[in-house]
DNA sequence: CTGGATCCCTCACGATACTG
DNA sequence: CAGTATCGTGAGGGATCCAG
């Protein structure tokens, strides 16, 4: 008698309707990790370390049956089965960026189980770049965190970011979680390079253009736990 | 010792930490119902008609405690207690828009059960506004769907939206869940007002502004469940 | 009446192990 | 490699109760 039919929100209305989609836990972290490009069930696992194997299966079975991942078995050679997203799907980025950069500013530091992946930095890289800062800077930046390795390349208004290194890059930036602070305007430059938390190989005058073109806004006066 | 620590997502991610936020289950519709102002735990109770009062309450404790909601006294009279987004909350208002849009891509029919409340009405208005598509128009619409009453004016490219009926509308619709199959240009105003589907009381030729002022663009060819 | 707190039940989640 | 099977726990859900 508990039994009610569904966890529907009981509400005819486009946001519950999404949250039925995708607002379940682990839902958004997966459409995140295939923003990139179609992903092996153990790539996501890759990306997505705390996933219990089943919930991703069960995750990806209900993105699938909402129109927002397609299964595709792939031909020989290298056999076997990636998901993708769907153009329904791809649709969701612009909202995913812009909720990543809105929970970046409020972003603390890292517990020791948090870990950064490829996938996240470089959708970091996407969603805090500001086109309209970026007037005529042309430069590349290799990104080192741990042993993460991406890049950006910047031309004017247009940026790719994509995973390893790149071939001469104008700035090789060597950090850690001080890149988020970095980015936000919370420590400058000089200070990151001088207290260490950040080690550069090329001009370090990249590095204040670096920050000017991908940028976190400052949250506005709030104190979260 | 299943006693694993906490539910966090083991990510250093500006995504990740946003879902510990605001992801938790019916968190974004309480922030929904608040981007239109203060609210009383009743009135929040009478917008989520299907929220336990204890989830709501945990919810309103932890959006607080992450800095996105507030808890305010009420002076005399009308004492009590309102809740209403922080300043970093608010920012929270073009992702819920655009993630209620596109949710309403794929919104199917309502179910028996599927409530529409004057809250999310005048959300999907603002959500579905386009200023470009609104060069010259200066109107005054009153949507009514069932017992819901809401307003919208429209003036160039500037929108208002709000409960309640209008002084002089130019337009009077009344309607049902066919309204997004409208929005969606699924539903010419034609076939919508013929068909029964759209009552209007003024000229009907303001319908056809109407769906082009307000929209809901088309799926990409995915067919959901 | 508002503004919750409390109880209990159930199912979804999460950890682990196992199979095609 | 790509998942399914099993099973314990705790969050969600529904009802009720209580204080101001």
């Amino acid at each position: 008698m508990g039994t009610m039919k569904c966890r529907s929100y009981g509400q005819f209305c486009g946001l519950a309707h999404a949250l039925e989609l995708v607002g379940e836990r682990w839902a958004l972290l997966v459409v995140r990790d295939l923003v990139l490009g179609p992903k092996r069930f153990t790539d996501l696992r890759r990306g997505l370390p705390r996933i219990p194997t089943n919930i991703l299966s069960v995750r990806l079975k209900e993105l699938e049956a909402g129109g927002v991942v397609r299964r595709r078995l792939l031909a020989r050679p290298a056999a076997g089965v990636v998901y993708e997203l769907t153009e329904y799907g791809m649709e969701l980025e612009d909202v995913l960026l812009r909720l990543g950069l809105w929970g970046a500013k409020s972003l603390g530091s890292p517990l020791p189980v948090d870990i950064v992946t490829t996938d996240s930095l470089i959708l970091a890289l996407r969603a805090t770049f500001r086109p309209e800062a970026a007037g005529e800077v042309r430069a590349g930046y290799e990104l080192r965190l741990g042993d993460i390795v991406v890049h950006a390349r910047v031309d004017r208004g247009c940026m790719d970011a994509g995973a390893g290194p790149l071939t001469e890059p104008d700035l090789v930036i060597e950090t850690g979680p001080a890149i988020r602070a970095l980015l936000a305007g919370e420590l400058s430059p000089d200070e990151a390079v001088e207290s260490g938390s950040v080690r550069l190989t090329g001009d370090p005058a990249h590095l204040a253009r670096f920050v000017e073109v991908f940028h976190i806004a400052p949250a506005p006066a709030c104190a979260p736990a």
